[in-house]
RNA sequence: GGGGACGUGGUGAAGCCUGGUUAUCACGCCGGUCUGUCACACCGGUGGCCGCGGGUUCAAAUCCCGUCGUCCCCGCCA
């Protein structure tokens, strides 16, 4: 006969269950035993029940010899709970009087409990623990109803979701690959991908007009707290399209999988030109909540005799800044200063409103052009002004992007609980690489050029970038379908043709084989689990994820592999270079 | 590749600057009392070669060097 292990589950029970007989297993939260009566939080997935057991039960024997986090099947009555101890949890009205415990699994006093504020190296490495506390089961099902809406939405307008390779080709440009050997053809690699970037571009010449995929991809580069060396992306590509066509749908589509877990983005997305970020907010993902856009004072200070300032204006350099009401003091400031020193500015310059005055430590050299910018910006009581002069005008947009991130993390916590999505359009199609000396493709080789034939710096790009709160949610851009423009650009990041025949010879086949206009996008998965769950780590939103050092704590992974493994692959290690030696 | 922070019973922290007692506290765990708790309460107890290696010193958790691990940041991540 089949044995009954639960009727319910422990998130489920309320009052118009009482008198009802039922049957729960779960894992044993918390034991209260008072002596005489003892209560039992049981807890699965669903939530947590107090299971009531008196002595008087056949059930109290068993219930003796129970720990905490032992998995354990109860049966008993519901009761509505006397009226004096009911909680206003889920189940707090109600309690379930055990007639029969059966213990499924005993269980060793863990190294913590679930939810116990414990180190996330230790949370890694008994993971399959952390994983039972509320907050981690929470953003798992989080991301689970995120990704569930994504497929309801993309299938609903005919997405198909068609998987690529995981074994496939290593390329140039972009991150640094992660290698699989051939067993097969000794001494010859597989490279995981770093995105389905060129498959899905196969599939639009394959005809399949909408694609999408939740994509694995991986990247063999340094960690941080919102990046793991392998990802998930869901990737999207689409024919027949043109900007304005991804930008309205994609749009859509983030509004939707938001939705679906309650937080409400805007009807409309703003866009910004990268030029205009850059100059706005000094960063290609500008986060808008606190306001505090960067002007532009080189008008202002056009007449100073400040030497630092006045040298920098007269090779073409320029003055920007903000307005804020932040406190500041020369201790503050000089921190600030170190900021933006480290992008090569020389100093910091504020000023602030005080008594109607202008209070600055560089004042007596600078009050006059103080007082222009009072007047011009109606500055008012408390107000503060940080501002800086350099000649490279995009650095000092950077560096000031920079110091006014932190500021509004610091002070404008508030306002960053808000939510704020816009997109970056018009980037840049190349960038100089001083290490190699040449130019790269910015977003990727396979980007379409907007004016490929202007000078190579002058060139902008179809592409575009989703920004939530300050993070790029995702980026993608028209491609190229085209074989002689797409050979143009090999040529222009310094890629030789034979290099591009051997490295993307069958996309440039593929291109002359009937290739349809197409464009898409791929947002970064983990990290719009990660915003929506209020979290800054992605790590909380990844069941099994790695540390900042690519290591598994869980499996131990990576690892040593037998001497016939590496045999049967061809494969020397030369131990001089290995860390952590043990044999 | 570079910079910073951290590493002390099962867990989280204090002690370290200014070297010297039996390494402190809370949680957990074990035992006891307790029949309405919900972080049960109360009483008693258990448990640490202070990450590892080396050095300085009469003496090192404490100072110095190295190393390993974790986290954060820069570089890197089309």
């Amino acid at each position: 006969m089949r044995i009954l292990l639960r009727t319910h589950t422990c998130g489920e029970l309320n009052k118009k269950h009482a008198g009802m007989n039922v049957i729960l297993s779960g894992w044993v939260s918390r034991i209260r035993d008072l002596g005489g009566i003892k209560f039992i939080i049981l807890r699965d997935r669903y939530g947590e029940t107090q299971v009531v057991v008196n002595p008087d039960s056949d059930a109290y024997s068993t219930a003796q010899e129970i720990g905490r986090e032992f998995v354990i099947q109860v049966e008993g009555e519901v009761r509505e709970r006397p009226e004096e101890t009911k909680t206003n949890t889920l189940t707090g009205e109600i309690e379930v009087y055990a007639s029969k415990i059966n213990i499924l699994s005993t269980a060793e006093v863990p190294p913590f409990f679930p939810g116990e504020k414990v180190s996330e190296e230790l949370r890694l490495r008994y993971r399959y623990i952390d994983l039972r506390s509320k907050m981690m089961k929470d953003n798992i099902i989080l991301r689970h109803k995120m990704a569930q809406a994504a497929r309801e939405f993309l299938n609903k307008h005919g997405f198909l979701e068609i998987e690529t390779p995981f074994l496939t080709k290593s390329t140039p440009e972009g991150a640094r690959d992660f290698l699989v050997p051939s067993r097969l053809q000794k001494g010859k690699f597989y490279a995981l991908p770093q995105s389905p970037q060129l498959f899905k571009q196969l599939l639009m010449i394959s005809g399949f007009d909408k694609y999408y995929q939740f994509a694995r991809c991986f990247r063999d580069e340094d960690l941080r707290a919102d990046r793991q060396p392998e990802f998930t992306q869901i990737d999207i590509e689409m024919s027949f399209i043109d900007e304005e066509d991804i930008l309205k749908i994609m749009e859509e589509f983030i509004r939707f999988v938001y939705n679906s877990v309650g937080i409400n983005l805007p009807e409309k997305f703003d866009r910004l030109t990268y030029e205009e970020a850059m100059e706005k907010y000094g960063s290609d993902k500008p986060d808008r909540r606190f306001g505090m856009e960067l002007l532009d004072f080189t008008e202002e200070f056009i007449d100073t005799e400040f030497r630092v300032v006045k040298n920098i204006l007269e090779i073409n350099g320029s003055v920007k800044g903000f307005i804020t009401d932040i406190p500041i003091s020369r201790k503050i400031a000089s921190e600030y200063e170190e900021i933006v020193k480290k992008f090569g500015l020389g100093g910091l310059l504020w000023f602030k409103i005080e008594n109607d005055k202008v209070i600055s430590p560089t004042a007596k050299f600078l009050s006059n052009n103080y007082l222009k910018l009072k007047e011009k910006f109606k500055l008012k009581e408390g107000d503060v002004v940080l501002l800086a002069a350099y000649t490279n005008r995009n650095v000092l947009n950077e560096a000031l992007g920079t110091l006014r991130l932190k500021i509004g993390k610091e002070h404008f916590s508030e306002k960053m609980k808000s939510f704020d999505a816009l997109w970056v359009i018009d980037f840049p199609f190349l960038e100089w690489n001083e290490e190699e000396q040449r130019y790269v493709a910015r977003h990727h080789p396979f980007t379409l050029p907007k004016n490929l034939d202007d000078s190579p710096e002058n060139i902008k790009a179809y592409a575009y970038d989703m920004i939530l709160n300050g993070n790029e949610l995702g980026g993608g851009s028209l491609r190229i379908y085209n074989e002689k423009i797409q050979e143009k650009v090999f040529e222009l990041i310094g890629l030789s043709k034979t290099e591009a025949r051997e490295k993307f010879g069958f996309l440039l086949d593929a291109l002359q084989l009937g290739a349809p206009p197409h464009g898409g996008i791929a947002f970064g998965f983990d990290r719009m689990v990660a915003i929506a769950s209020g979290s800054d780590n992605i790590r909380d939103v990844i069941a099994f994820p790695k540390t900042a050092s690519g290591v598994c704590q869980l499996t131990g992974a990576p690892s040593d592999v037998s001497k016939m493994q590496l045999e049967e692959l061809g494969i020397i290690i030369n131990n001089s270079n290995r860390k952590n030696q043990k044999d």
